[in-house]
DNA sequence: TGCCAGGAGTTAG
DNA sequence: CTAACTCATGGC
């Protein structure tokens, strides 16, 4: 049965927010000529759309919550009020209001992002899919089949030629090791939530594969570090040219210094700034 | 054809 | 601790 979220008091772009490239985890669908979103996780199948000021949305299986992964209770006009310190952001939260930071499982998006460095998109997006269609738990409801994603036991299994076949090169190596060192309890998701940014920034960093930019993207986009401000070849190009007074090449000092500017809702600056800077405005 | 993509690991300075 | 080189594959 189809459920409402009203979302006069708490603003939400569910295109942007699901579409601008910070999550693999929502596919895009069509449906009663409605485009909808729909993830796959725990057990369950979650599809939204929205229509103005209301969000709709179905639940298969076990509940998934939109008001969780959506992330609906961060207080956008808080935030906001916090990021507006320029006119660069100010037009950037104009121009993206209601754009928010999702909440991903775990392993899923740390995978998407290993899998990520030196490719688009689209492409990630593929790997993704074909991950869960290969790997993945299926869940049959109403005459469909969905694939959950893999566990990390299920991929460790995997032998680096056949992840291979996925295209992914080299980064199958990282993956499999990866997915062998969280299987194992190396780095556990319990132990990084009862952390704090930075000491779980270096935790994660001795996962394969995972580097500062990696890590980041996963404490964001993952466990709700919002102060976690990734940085890629956009949003650098970005800072040096919108705030040269903030740049340094250095990943650490930057990001550093983009927190002490920005502050705690960081990750959100990071958000627009992203977006913003790639869609809306010449840099 | 050739170039490069939302980076990380390794090695050498 | 930094810089430079390498790492496969697909897409344009």
């Amino acid at each position: 049965m189809t459920e409402a979220i009203d979302l006069t008091d708490r603003p939400l772009d569910l295109k942007k927010t699901l579409e601008c490239g910070q999550t693999f985890s929502w596919r895009k669908i069509r449906e009663d000529e409605k485009t909808k979103y729909l993830t796959v996780r725990d057990r369950g199948v979650l599809k939204v759309w929205q229509e103005g000021d209301i969000l709709y949305y179905d639940n298969y299986g076990k509940g998934v919550e939109p008001r969780e992964v959506l992330r609906l209770d961060d207080d956008l006009e808080e935030i906001y009020g916090g990021l507006e310190k320029d006119g660069f952001m100010e037009r950037s939260v104009l121009a993206n209001h209601g754009l928010r930071i999702v909440r991903d499982d775990f392993f899923p998006c740390l995978v998407a992002y290993i899998t990520s460095a030196q490719m688009q998109i689209p492409r990630i997006r593929r790997v993704q899919r074909d991950l869960e269609r290969k790997y993945g738990r299926p869940l049959r409801f109403g005459g469909e089949e969905y694939y959950e994603f893999p566990e990390p036991e299920k991929l460790a299994e995997v032998s680096e030629d056949e992840l291979k076949n996925l295209s992914i090169g080299y980064r199958a190596k990282y993956l499999k090791k990866t997915a062998e060192m969280v299987r194992d309890g190396v780095v556990s998701e319990g132990e990084l939530e009862e952390m704090d940014y930075l000491e779980a920034r270096e935790e994660l960093r001795k996962l394969s594969g995972v580097g500062n930019k990696v890590a980041d993207c996963v404490l964001l986009f993952s466990f709700g570090f919002l102060e976690a401000f990734p940085i890629d070849t956009w949003v650098r190009k970005v800072v040096k040219k919108k705030y040269p007074q903030l740049y340094d090449k250095k990943y650490n000092k930057l990001s550093e210094n983009m927190r002490e500017y920005f502050g705690r809702y960081a990750g959100y600056a990071q958000e627009y700034m992203f977006y913003f800077g790639r869609n809306c405005e010449d840099i």
